[in-house]
DNA sequence: TTTATAACAGACATATAAATCTGATATTAA
DNA sequence: TTAATATCAGATTTATATGTCTGTTATAAA
């Protein structure tokens, strides 16, 4: 189970998290992004292609091809990459799942999920890619690493095999 | 898509919920309550299983069964129910989903995530069912209303089609 | 003791999300 | 112009969550 954003979500962020480390106008491929954040090739085209359609990537066919960012850091918001995959929805329905949801008549938590969850639209809303980019950066470098660190030991291991 | 919870996490706290509003010892069977939060009555049952090993409601067999809460209103917090449904678990996980989510490389949302997820979780461990009974009270109250109206609507509907 | 009732256990079915596959189209280097 | 490459569109498959069914067991009223 995701925490609150699904799968899709996820891997959405990451993806344009780490577009946003390099942040020139080179274009990188769904295989070369897929395989430096460990996630699944074709699942990941498609949501790029989500994101194309919203403009927060720019895709281009053919042999150097491939994604990169649809605007400057500053004005990709966080919110944007949730609108554009998951929706809004979850700032909107009940956090208890009743059906008859009036504002006469609230759930329990209302009020106090209320708040927290406008916290956290906050948040989505003021952080742009440029905010975190430092962390960004520091984030996909440790994930290249630990890639690393299993390419060399999937290697090794193959050798010992073979000998 | 549910907000946080899992359905079956959103229908323990409904049920809960329900039970805490008749702040008695008798026993609702698990049709009563589903037909009153109009949910599926099979999945309610075990549902009610759960949180009956969790001691969150006593079961009983037989002619005059059915669930109970399992201790006062003030020792039964809502974290419990999520604990005994779906678990702790996104408030250990990343947001975003990554794989190698260490203490010293975090994840870009790490610090402004954690304080929001711990303030949730800081809610849901206060608010106990004695503290937020008035408010399901008058919630429960009105989704009994809505289930009414409904069934007028549907009998008068009835009416019509069969003069 | 008999009968009705309701929880219980676990198999089964369905719906939704996640992931994969196939063929087509566009683009560029050779 | 040809070959290689990468996105694109949509169908298909797989995994997981949700929901249902069947028969059994416990309990209490008649
Ligand atoms: S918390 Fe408020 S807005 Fe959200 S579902 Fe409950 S009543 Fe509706
Ligand atoms: S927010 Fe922090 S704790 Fe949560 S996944 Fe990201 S790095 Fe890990």
């Amino acid at each position: 189970m995701t925490v609150i954003f699904s799968k899709k979500c996820e891997l959405a962020l990451q993806a344009v998290l780490y577009l946003s480390v390099f942040n020139d106008k080179t274009y990188f491929t769904a295989t070369d992004i897929s395989k430096r954040l460990n996630i699944p090739k074709e699942f990941l085209a498609k949501i790029l292609q989500s994101l194309a359609v919203h403009s927060i990537v720019i895709s281009k066919k053919g042999k150097t091809g491939g994604f990169t960012l649809g605007k400057p850091l500053n004005e990709i918001r966080l919110i944007d990459i949730v609108i554009a995959i998951d929706g809004l929805e979850i700032f909107h329905k009940c956090v208890l799942g009743f059906k008859g949801c009036t504002v006469e008549k609230p759930c329990p938590l209302h009020e106090k999920w209320g708040k927290l969850r406008d916290l956290v639209y906050k948040m989505l809303s003021e952080e742009t890619l440029l905010e975190i980019r430092d962390k960004s950066v520091e984030k996909i470098k440790s994930i290249h690493s630990i890639n690393n660190d299993a390419l060399v030991l999937a290697q090794s291991f193959q050798k010992r095999r073979l000998n």
